[in-house]
DNA sequence: GCCGTTTTCGGCCCGACTGTTTTCAGTCG
């Protein structure tokens, strides 16, 4: 069920979700787009809703303490509107300005490729449906009906087609840290029953897959009816679908649905087992069960007299098959089964290993915080350096003597820094574009004068499979370039990875002993898991990087570390797992 | 419409890329 129908069917007054406030502002900025309204206008609705998407905290709760106006970019006009859309569930001013426009559009904006213009017109000139735009706009592309049109040719139509398809496929999935978000809210709330003695996250969740499809719920509990009412009366949930002795489902005012599932602690560990997937891990936990005289189930492991055998953990489990225990992020029958029976799994790193972070930006870029912020909240981690690598400047626009200048004065802002604090160093990176013709933003007379150098590719994604590989190596060959920044470029649910010959870039990263990131965004988590596994073999060595644009993103470092594991890491597979001595001679820093 | 050590008015990034044009408009970061 969708935000609408909840409304419309007098359920409970809906909680609006950050993600919710900010597609209504973004349809403001669509809508102002095409009536041409004024850019710095239209510049303060995009800002508030970038600013609401990065918000750590529910906007509805900032409104409830009366703090909204707290929040960057949020003033008296846009306060008062959303002021009215928590007391009554809409915005009149909205409603005007989206008046005249064809609804569909704002269905079909955020498909990459078409913004507020061409959404405006591809809705109206092939009468995209209010409810079903998404669909009439991938009919009227499968069938060559959007070329010829103003603006749109062959090429653009063929983009609109497979990313129509690529969103469709998963639009209902959700971010790790949006699925951790909802499940954590649950799980303390169920936390607070004294009959819950134990509960965990299940599913793709729990295996820290990029997109997570549902949040599901285990609970140990002698008590299950109990729990399960409990779990009904959850205060987010507008509706319950499912309230049985042992199982509960519920639905939330964003239209997700949450299953429970509740077990006796004697056999909490199979249930958690079997609902952690993956189906793929299971199926093949099952053939071997089978070859054991054994078969499984969620209820536990049934031997050959017939009498199932109940496990409290996931341990033990694991122990009775002759299996070491899988980490959750191993399960996806990839080879795991076969490294446990040979007690050979890999130790994974974990997010305490982590004593640095090398990407992160600060407002000399694209950055929300201060150097000194930055590196406040580095320290105040615990950790022992902090790389700052801000985009470069317009060598173009500001001149190569402008930009020296301006990297001397950096290097002795950090140097003040540095003397301030003990056992903690700032270093000057700095992220450099590989612009598609191949050639890096900077020559190397500027690279030199940064401690490191991290290279990515920002632009040019539709490159052939040559041209963006050759890109990528010639980039590695570089003396000065020691990490590949975010290395497939892509964009969870938005942006497919780009094409290159992975193979040849995992050569070259060896045998120039260059570092792969590992961008810790919950948006990218690049290098992808498989990826990482795939480049290990190499003997190539990681970063985890937060790639942190404000303070709090230091924090989505864990993200990466999941990734990480899920590629099968250890701590000695990451540079920024090393002391700062260590990690000086891996980037080969001279000073500091 | 937001913001302020330049604070109640007057600024607010713009360059790169792409596909479509035949000199540019839309999108993205």
């Amino acid at each position: 069920m969708i935000l609408g129908d909840i409304l419309k069917t007098g359920m409970k007054l809906a909680k609006f979700s950050n993600e919710v406030i900010a597609k209504k502002l973004r349809e403001i900025v669509a809508a102002y787009e095409v009536k041409g309204e004024d850019r710095f206008k239209i510049r303060a609705y995009d800002n508030a809703a970038t600013s609401v998407e990065h918000a750590t905290e529910e906007v509805r709760d900032l409104w409830e303490s009366g703090k909204i106006k707290e929040l960057a970019g949020i003033g008296p006009a846009i306060a008062d509107h959303l002021d009215e859309l928590f007391r009554t569930g809409r915005v009149k001013h909205f409603d005007e300005v989206k008046k005249g426009l064809p609804e569909g559009m704002f269905e079909i904006l955020g498909t990459p490729g078409i913004g507020a213009k061409n959404a405006y017109s591809l809705a109206k000139t092939l009468h995209l449906r209010k409810g079903s735009a998404k669909a009439d706009l991938l009919r009227a592309a499968r069938s060559g009906k959007i070329r010829g049109r103003p603006g749109f040719g062959e090429v653009s139509e063929k983009a609109i087609l497979e990313n129509l398809e690529k969103t469709k496929k998963d639009e209902n999935r959700m971010s790790l840290p949006v699925a951790g978000e909802i499940a954590r809210k649950i799980i303390d709330y169920l936390k607070k029953n004294p009959k819950v003695i134990h509960v965990d996250a299940l599913g793709s969740l729990r295996r820290g897959t990029a997109t997570v499809g549902d949040v599901d719920i285990a609970v140990a509990t002698s008590n299950p009816k109990d729990v399960v009412a409990y779990f009904t009366r959850y205060p987010e949930a507008v509706e319950t679908l499912n309230e049985g002795d042992v199982k509960g489902r519920i639905v939330l005012s964003s239209g997700r649905q949450i299953d429970l599932m509740t077990q006796k602690p004697e056999a909490y560990g199979s249930l958690l087992q079997h609902f952690t997937g993956s189906k793929n891990h299971n199926i093949h936990l099952r053939e071997l069960a089978i070859s054991k005289g054994l078969s499984l189930s969620e209820y536990g492991i049934r031997n050959k007299a017939g009498r199932v055998e109940r496990f409290s953990t996931e341990e033990d489990f694991y122990k009775r098959l002759g299996l070491d225990y899988i980490p959750p992020e191993l399960r996806e029958d990839r080879g795991e089964v076969d490294l446990a029976a040979k007690h050979s799994l890999p130790d994974l790193i974990e997010v305490g290993d982590i004593k640095g972070d090398l990407q992160s930006h600060t407002v000399w870029s694209d950055g929300r915080a201060t150097l000194e912020e930055m590196a406040a909240r580095a320290k105040g981690k615990g950790y022992e350096y902090l790389g700052i690598t801000d985009h470069q400047l317009s060598l173009e626009t500001k001149g190569i003597t402008a930009i020296r200048s301006e990297i001397k004065r950096r290097n002795e802002l950090i140097e003040q820094i540095n003397s301030s604090y003990k056992n903690f160093r700032v270093l000057n990176g700095i992220e450099i574009l590989i612009k598609a013709d191949r050639d890096l933003s900077y020559p190397d007379e500027l690279l030199q004068e940064f401690d490191y150098v991290l290279a990515a590719i920002h632009t040019g994604f539709n490159q052939d499979k040559v041209r963006i590989t050759q890109r990528i190596t010639a980039a590695l060959r570089n003396p000065f370039v020691k990490i590949l920044a975010h290395p497939t470029t892509r964009l969870i649910g938005r942006r497919d990875v780009i094409d290159a010959d992975w193979e040849e870039v995992f050569r070259v990263c060896r045998d120039e002993d260059k570092i792969l990131e590992i961008d810790a965004l919950p948006d990218r988590l690049d290098l992808p898991d498989i990826l990482i596994q795939e480049a290990k073999k190499y003997g190539i060595k990681f970063a985890i990087d937060s790639d942190a644009h404000a303070v709090e993103h230091l924090d989505l470092i864990s993200y990466g570390v999941t990734v990480a594991r899920r590629g099968r890491l250890s701590k000695s597979d990451v540079i920024n797992t090393l002391s700062f001595g260590k990690l000086k001679e891996v980037l080969k820093i001279k000073g500091r």
